[in-house]
DNA sequence: TTCGTTGCAAACATTTTGCAGTTTC
DNA sequence: GAAACTGCAAAATGTTTGCAACGAA
């Protein structure tokens, strides 16, 4: 059974800044951002909340960009663009995940189906106009 | 400008053996199944051809799993179900990736868009049965 | 003979962890 | 005061790389 959950400022800085942004954080810019807020704030703290926050489902994980684990505050089904080039990732907003895929999943293979991720992937506006 | 390709045993047994499966290999799982064939093969070696191979366009990355990457000799764009239990992948070959969201992504965001995943997650029936 | 390829081991980068001190309740 | 939380630094993990030896053309 899980440990009674205490408030801590910090956890709460972490989720805050997570879901100020759609930057789709590393935990390292999560950690440069409140660093100088909280200059004893430990990269090793940062990484046990987001662990935290991702097993209760308050963010996700988007997986990894550049082998750097990205993830969001928003954790509806949505859909995502990430540049291979700068590595930077956006929301595709007017693309909808198609929903009757999951339902679709769940019946083909018996499994527990519980997340569905759309995603493309190439290189974005920017890096393009700067070849 | 690339240098001019050898041919190289290791190398197209490393590509032989990633066609010959569907289980969507990690590296290490690569050189496990060669090293008994060739057992001088070393593990930088499965990295440095994976690594080609992807950039050649002949293999493609599905991301990391449990932190892991994990590869692919189906290029064709096909819909993943990754069990967050075991860390299997199958592929779901009754669910069909929708193209035209592929053209709707290249036109939303004015960026080009090379790639197109779609990926489930949960629990595999197996890990489901075992709990 | 040239130069791409490899084994090996050291280097690297990200993430995790043990522990002692701190904070919340 | 008990137990969760944190900083710190060391450890762990997956991957990359430098270099000398090897192999293909």
């Amino acid at each position: 059974m899980q440990p009674t959950q205490r408030f801590s400022k910090k956890r709460q800085a972490i989720l805050d800044i997570l879901a100020s942004t759609t930057s789709h954080p590393s935990a390292e810019w999560v950690y440069n951002q409140l660093k100088p807020i909280y200059p004893d704030l430990s990269l090793g703290t940062v990484y046990r909340n987001l662990a935290q926050f991702k097993e209760q489902g308050q963010i996700m994980s988007l997986g990894t960009v550049k082998g750097i684990e990205r993830f969001d505050a928003n954790t509806e089904p949505h859909v995502h663009f990430i540049c291979d080039s700068c590595g930077c990732v956006d929301d595709l907003k007017g693309i909808q995940v198609p929903e009757e895929l999951c339902r679709e999943a769940s019946g083909e293979n018996g499994a527990r189906v519980e997340h569905c991720w759309l995603t493309f992937s190439g290189v974005c506006t920017e890096c393009v106009s700067q070849n």
